[in-house]
Formats: C-alpha cells, structure tokens, sequence
DNA sequence: AAGTTGAACAACCGCCCGCCT
DNA sequence: CAGGCGGGCGGTTGTTCAACT
C-alpha cells in the first residue's frame, strides 16, 4: 500500500502565492496557530496543499526571518559548516539565527558554491582540487580522520537540531499569539536554544579531540582519561570522561560523554523525559542519551584516532583568538571575503605555497583549514553572534 | 527593440522519520 | 508490531528578471 498523499491535489493551486493567500495564511495563523496542516488550507480558504502551506509559512512569511543579503560573517559561517556537516541545511540553519535552511541551501547553490569552485576549491570536500592528485596514504588517512570527526560532530549536530525542532513543536501553541504586538523575533524555543543570546555550546567533542592530541602531543599516552575536563573543556553541559584503550591501528577507543541536565543552556539537551538518539547512519558511530545523563558513546575504529602524525599541529591551547590563524584559512578567506574570486590556490602566495606543488604543503593546509574551523568555532560563542 | 542567456530564488516533489493508534 | 499520519529534509524544477547580444 503506498503512501497517501499529502493531500488531495485535485483542485489545489500551486505556483507562486499571492498577496492575498499570504495574507489568509498569515490571519489564520496569528489567529488560531498553524495546527495540523493539512487541515488548515480549508479552514483557511486556501486552495492549497497544507504542505504547501507549511513551506510557504517556514520560509517566507514567519515573522522571525531575516530576508535580503548574506553577511559576510554568515558568509563564512555557512561555509565552514558546510565543512563540517555537508548538504546538512537544517544543521546549518539552526546556527545561523533567523535563516532558513532553503533560503540557506539556495544561497550557497547559486552564490557560495560557484565562487568556491572559482576559488579553486571543492565545494563538496572543502579542499583545494588539485589535491586530490595527491592523495598520498598519509594525506587521504588523515583526511578521512578529520572526516570522521566531522560526521561524528554532524551527528551531534543534527540531534541538537531535532531537539530544537522538538521544543519548537511543544511550543506551536506559542503561535497564537503571534498576532499581537507582533515582537521582530517571536520568543520560540528555536531562539532559546540556539539564538545569539543563549549560544549552543558545540563541538565540544572537537574541543576532547585537541585536547586528546594536544596531550598525546606532549609525549604523553593518550591511555587513560582526560582528566579534568572541567579544567580543560570546561562546559556548562556536560562533564565528559574519555577513555580510550591502546592507541594503535587496530584497537577500539571510546570518548564517553557524561554529562547531567542541569544548567544547560545549548547544546544537546535531554528534554521531558528520555531521548534516545543516534546519529548518522554510519553504524560505527552511535551516541545515546539515557537517564537524565547524557551519555554518547564514540565508538568507532581507532584508526579514527590514529592521527598521530596531525597530532603536533592540533592545538587547541594556542591561545590564540584568530579565526585565521593557519595560512591556509587565510589564503582561504580572505580571497573570499575580498570577493576576488579569482584567485586560485595553486597559485595563491601564500608562503608555504612556493610552487612545488608538494603533497606536504596541501596536507598543512588541510590541517589548518580544520583547525581554523575548530577554532572559529570554539572561540565563536565570545566572537560570533552564530553560536 | 527583440531575442537569448544565465543568475537568483521561490516552490514543489519524493523520501524519510517519529509519533500515535 | 504494523500501519497511517504529520511533518521535516534535501534535491530539483519552475519562474522571474536582469544582463547581454
């Protein structure tokens, strides 16, 4: 038996909304809340489809969007977390206050994409074309490494963004009171939780991985735990233990989040009650919340720690407050933020790109790109409105 | 001025997932 | 547990409009 449609198309018109169907939307809405959409068009007098609906009020009429053009920061921001979390655009748009994932996925389609690709980069990996001719076991291990971590931080990512859409549905009763002294930014969980006032905490496990290599960096074994992440990564939401057993290729490491509820402000969050959650389809990594503990379990193939030889560049305790830190980033950013665009890597000027074209040079500019969106990221909630 | 091309963006479509019964 | 429903997501298409020939 297949699926029933959305609705009955017959009938139904689709195509651009006019003034005067924005308008019923709104009035039906301010009034009495969406509620069910396929209900509504009829108790709307529209002729639409209610996901149709739905669309038109998520992406244009809602009250709480910012329209017209990209900052430079948001720019930026869509980019580096276009790095991490790909084609993700609800991921995206739940850091990025007040767009929406559409008008987010158009924009980097039409505008960021191409300028990329001009740029010399590839929009899909986030790296410089010509290095995937020089894809050396060691770069394209360590790449995949990185990889990893992102998806790992994707996952996470996109479980923060259900638990928003969760908070956003508990509250639609909210919307009926959208009509009066109609606020620029109606008080919806969505803003509580990742709005530029109360700032998801994220990446934390990316802060446990600096910190890991940071340490293993220093001589020391990465055995044991991190103690004293209070110390190191110190986070309102959770408290985390890692531990992490051999460091070699074949071995089987766990980073353990422990956290508890109180007090958090972002980030992932166990609401009413227990949430069990897992992340990407990608089995190797699974994460769960039990108990009034969030608890998520990394595990996944020690390769994925076996980064040893990126270990001595992952510094999260540099100190320093520059996004732009690496000479990659650099090279990458600015050219982008000058809006030249024509400016290509392989023949940036960058001092470490000296012409050779050598595998060495591309594999540190791998590793600054990363770490300089590591660092964007973690110093972003004192910096950036986006976090 | 008319036709063509391409950029920009709104909207649609199909698939998927979680919740409920 | 199975199936239906509501809704979200990402990809794609359609439409509009400006720039160009």
């Amino acid at each position: 038996m297949g699926r029933t449609p959305c609705c009955d198309k017959v009938g139904l018109k689709k195509g651009p909304w006019t003034p005067e169907e924005d308008q019923k939307l709104l009035a039906y809405i301010e009034e009495h809340g969406h509620g069910s959409w396929r209900a509504l068009p009829s108790k709307a007098g529209l002729q639409r489809c209610g996901k149709s609906c739905r669309l038109r009020w998520t992406n244009y009429l809602r009250p709480d969007i910012k329209r017209g053009k990209f900052s430079l920061q948001e720019e930026q921001t869509i980019i580096q977390l276009h790095a991490l979390l790909g084609n993700r655009w609800s991921a995206i748009a739940t850091h990025l206050p007040k767009r929406t994932d559409n008008e987010i996925k158009n924009y980097w389609n039409t505008h960021l994409k191409k300028r990329l690709d001009k740029m010399g980069i590839d929009p899909v990996t986030h790296k410089p074309k010509n290095e995937a001719l020089l894809s050396s076991d060691g770069q394209s291990k360590n790449t995949a490494n990185l990889s990893h971590m992102a998806q790992w931080e994707s996952a996470r990512l996109e479980a923060e963004a259900r638990l928003v859409r969760q908070s956003k549905l508990r509250s639609s009763s909210f919307y009926p009171q959208l009509g009066s002294p109609a606020p620029e930014f109606p008080t919806t969980p969505l803003n509580k939780s990742v709005g530029p006032t109360t700032p998801p905490r994220c990446l934390d496990i990316l802060k446990v991985w600096t910190g890991v290599w940071t340490k293993k960096s220093d001589g020391g074994s990465v055995t044991g735990s991190v103690a004293g992440l209070g110390e190191d990564l110190e986070s309102p939401t959770s408290t985390l233990s890692f531990s992490a057993t051999g460091i070699g290729e074949n071995s089987t490491a766990y980073i353990e989040f422990v956290g508890n509820s109180s007090g958090c402000e972002g980030g992932i969050r166990k609401e009413d009650g227990e949430e069990n959650w897992k992340g990407l389809g990608n089995s190797s990594h699974s994460a769960e919340f039990k108990d009034g503990v969030e608890n998520s379990v990394f595990n996944s193939g020690l390769h994925d720690m076996a980064m040893s030889s990126v270990a001595g560049t992952w510094n999260s305790e540099t100190g320093s407050e520059n996004v732009y830190g690496g000479n990659f980033m650099k090279r990458f950013t600015d050219p982008f933020l000058n809006n030249s665009g024509e400016q290509s890597f392989s023949e940036g000027g960058g001092e470490s790109d000296s012409g050779d074209g050598s595998g060495s040079d591309c594999y540190e500019d791998n590793k600054n790109y990363w770490n300089n969106i590591l660092e964007m990221v973690n110093s972003s909630p004192s910096h950036s409105p986006m976090f």
